[in-house]
DNA sequence: TTGTAAGCGTTATCAG
DNA sequence: CTGATAACGCTTACAA
C-alpha cells in the first residue's frame, strides 16, 4: 500500500524498503483502471509547426507537470471524423482535454465524449457546446494596431488576411474593419489580400499590393510570419520600410524583434495562454462539483518597433483590458 | 469484438452498428492492461523552450501518429532522481521511450526500467547502456565551420562555448579544436568564452572578446541563439559584420536567415532527427526479436550566408558523410 | 493491524 | 462460429 493513515510508519517503511529493493513500480494502466484517474491530460492541436504551438504546449506541460500530470499530445487537423477518432482513442487514457481548433465548426463531437467530460476549448470559434473556452483578444489587438496606424496619419491601410475559415483570422479582420470605420475611413476591398498565415503568402501579398495603381501606405499582416514575408517582398522591390510603407504583424514571435526593421506587432503571451488553459482544466478536474463554465479572453499588447515608423525604440501599450473574465 | 477472422462479416457489421448507436468506445487503460501494449511512446525532453525541441517533438509525433501511436511528453531536467521518477510514472503507460538528455551522465537508471524496455537515446553522451542511440554530427559540423573560416584566411578564431556539462557543446568544442590543430593553428584559450546557449551569454561573450588587446577576426558560436546575441553585441559597439569580424552559428534555426547580416550556420534537420528517433523506436516495438542495437549519427550541413563574409548568396556544403550507420 | 476477495473494462482461451 | 470464464495489476472494502 502506498499512502494511508491505517498503516504503521514502521510497516510502511518496511514495505517501502522491500519495494525499492525489488525495483517495484506500480503499473499505470492497472491503477487507473480502478482509480478512474489517469493523471494525464490530452492535448489536441491542429499542428505542431512554429513557435506558437511550441509555446502553447510548453505552457500546458509546465502547469500539468506542476500538478503531477502528464500530457498526451496529438496534432492533426481535427476536422470532423478525425477529431472524433482522436477523441475516442484517448478514452480511458486522459482525465480531460485541451482542444485547440481554430477551424473547428463544432457541429459534431460531444456525442463522442462521455457526458460531462472536462474539456477546455482553446482559440475555438464560439459554439453551443457548454464547455470552458479560452481565446486570444484578436479583435482588440487588431483594432489597436490599425488605430495606431491611423494615429500616425495613414489613410490607405492594407490587410493581409489569415487563413480562410480560421477563427483567429476572422476576428483580426473584424478588428481591422471596425477600426477603419471608427476612424471614419471607408472599407477598401482592393486593399485586402487573402493569405494563409505562411511567409510565402505574405511575400506574394506584398507584391500584389505593390502592383496596385494606388498603393497602401501601411500594411497590417494577420500574423508575424506573413509580415516577415511581406517585408522581404518589399525589400525585393526596393520599397523602404517604414519610410515608403509601414508594416505591422500579430503574435510577436521572438523573431519579430530581430528582423530589419524590427517588427511592430501585437504581443500574445502564448506560454501563459497554455498555462491558463491547463490551469482551468486542472481546476475542473480537482473540483468537478463546480460546474459553471467560463469563457475567458487572453489579453494582447501592441508592441511598437521600427517597422511602423512611429519611433526608434520599442514600447508597448495594452491592447485590451486585463484578463477579462466572464463567468457565464 | 473488434477485428478477428473468427467472426462472420455479418455479425461484425451488426455489432459495429450497435456499438455506433450506443456510442461505445473501448477503454484504453483496460485494453492495454491485458494487451500489454499502450500504443503510446514516452518522450522525455530536458526542456520545451525554443525551436529545437519544438521541431524534435514534431518529428516524433508525426512518425508516431503515422503508425497509430500517441506521444506522452514530459519535459524537465532529467537529472538523477527526477529521471527515475519520470520513468516510473510512465510505467504501464508507454510501450517505449525516446530520451533526450544532453547532460545525462547515465550512471543511474536501467535498474528502474524493466529489462529490455525499448529506449532510444537522443543526443545523449555515450554510455555503457546497451540501447539504441542517435546523435547529431556536432563534431563534424563544428569542424566544417572552423575549416571554412580558416579557408577564408582567418587565423584568430574565437569560440563561444555552449553550456558546461552539455554533450553537444563538448563535441562542438572538440570539432573546433581539431580543426584549428589540423590547420596548424595553436590553441588560443583566451579566445574561448564560456556561454550557456542563451542569447544573453552570446552578447556578453562578444563584449568580452572585443575587450581583448588582440581581437579575433572570426567568432564561432556553439549555437544560433548565442551567435545572434553576439551579433547584437558587435552592433552595439559599432563593429561591422563580416567586414571587421566574421560570425558563424550552429543549428540553423529559421531565424538565422532573417537576422542582418544573415547568419552562416551549421544546418541540422531537427524534425528529421525526431522522425528518425521515433522510427527506430517503432521498429523495435514491431520487431522485438531484432535485439541488435544501433548507434547512428545525424548529418549536418554548413550553410554559408553573409555573416562569414564568404559571399553574398547562400550555399550549403555537406559537413558530414551521409547518414552514417554503424550497427554495433 | 493484516489478510482476503471483489472488481475496474478489456482481451484471450477455451468448451459448447 | 458462439458463449462463458479467466486473467491483466492494481485498489478498496471488509472480515479476521
Amino acid at each position: 500500500m502506498n499512502d494511508s493513515a491505517l498503516v504503521t510508519d514502521e510497516t510502511r517503511a518496511k514495505i517501502r524498503e522491500v519495494a525499492a529493493r525489488m525495483w517495484y513500480t506500480p503499473h499505470g494502466a492497472a491503477r487507473s483502471l480502478i482509480t478512474r484517474r489517469t493523471h494525464t491530460i490530452g492535448v489536441l492541436l491542429p499542428d505542431l509547426y512554429g513557435e506558437f504551438f511550441s509555446e502553447v504546449i510548453r505552457g500546458i506541460d509546465l502547469t500539468a507537470q506542476h500538478s503531477g500530470y502528464h500530457c498526451l499530445v496529438s496534432s492533426a487537423r481535427h476536422d470532423g471524423p478525425r477529431l472524433e477518432a482522436a477523441l475516442r482513442s484517448m478514452r480511458g487514457r486522459v482525465d480531460g482535454l485541451v482542444l485547440m481548433s481554430p477551424e473547428f465548426t463544432g457541429e459534431l463531437s460531444y456525442r463522442t465524449l462521455p457526458g460531462g467530460f472536462p474539456v477546455v476549448l482553446l482559440n475555438c470559434p464560439p459554439s453551443e457546446l457548454d464547455c470552458d473556452s479560452l481565446t486570444v483578444a484578436n479583435y482588440e489587438g487588431a483594432y489597436a494596431m490599425v488605430r495606431h496606424f491611423v494615429g500616425l496619419g495613414h489613410r490607405r491601410i492594407a490587410l493581409i488576411n489569415g487563413a480562410a475559415g480560421n477563427f483567429d483570422a476572422a476576428e483580426r479582420r473584424r478588428g481591422y474593419h471596425v477600426a477603419l470605420r471608427d476612424a471614419g475611413l471607408p472599407a477598401m476591398p482592393e486593399l485586402e489580400i487573402q493569405g494563409d498565415f505562411t511567409e510565402e503568402s505574405g511575400h506574394a501579398a506584398a507584391l500584389a499590393l505593390l502592383a496596385l495603381a494606388d498603393r497602401p501606405t501601411a500594411i497590417f499582416a494577420a500574423n508575424d510570419c506573413m509580415a516577415i514575408g511581406a517585408l522581404s517582398g518589399l525589400r525585393d522591390r526596393r520599397v523602404l520600410v517604414p519610410e515608403d510603407i509601414a508594416i505591422g504583424g500579430f503574435d510577436d514571435i521572438p523573431m519579430a524583434r530581430y528582423v530589419v526593421p524590427a517588427l511592430t506587432s501585437v504581443h500574445v503571451d502564448i506560454s501563459a495562454l497554455g498555462e491558463q488553459a491547463a490551469g482551468r482544466l486542472l481546476a475542473k478536474l480537482h473540483h468537478p462539483a463546480n460546474v459553471e463554465i467560463s469563457r475567458e479572453t487572453h489579453p494582447t499588447t501592441l508592441v511598437v518597433r521600427k517597422s511602423c515608423g512611429a519611433q526608434n525604440g520599442s514600447s508597448s501599450v495594452s491592447a485590451s483590458t486585463p484578463p477579462r473574465r466572464s463567468v457565464v
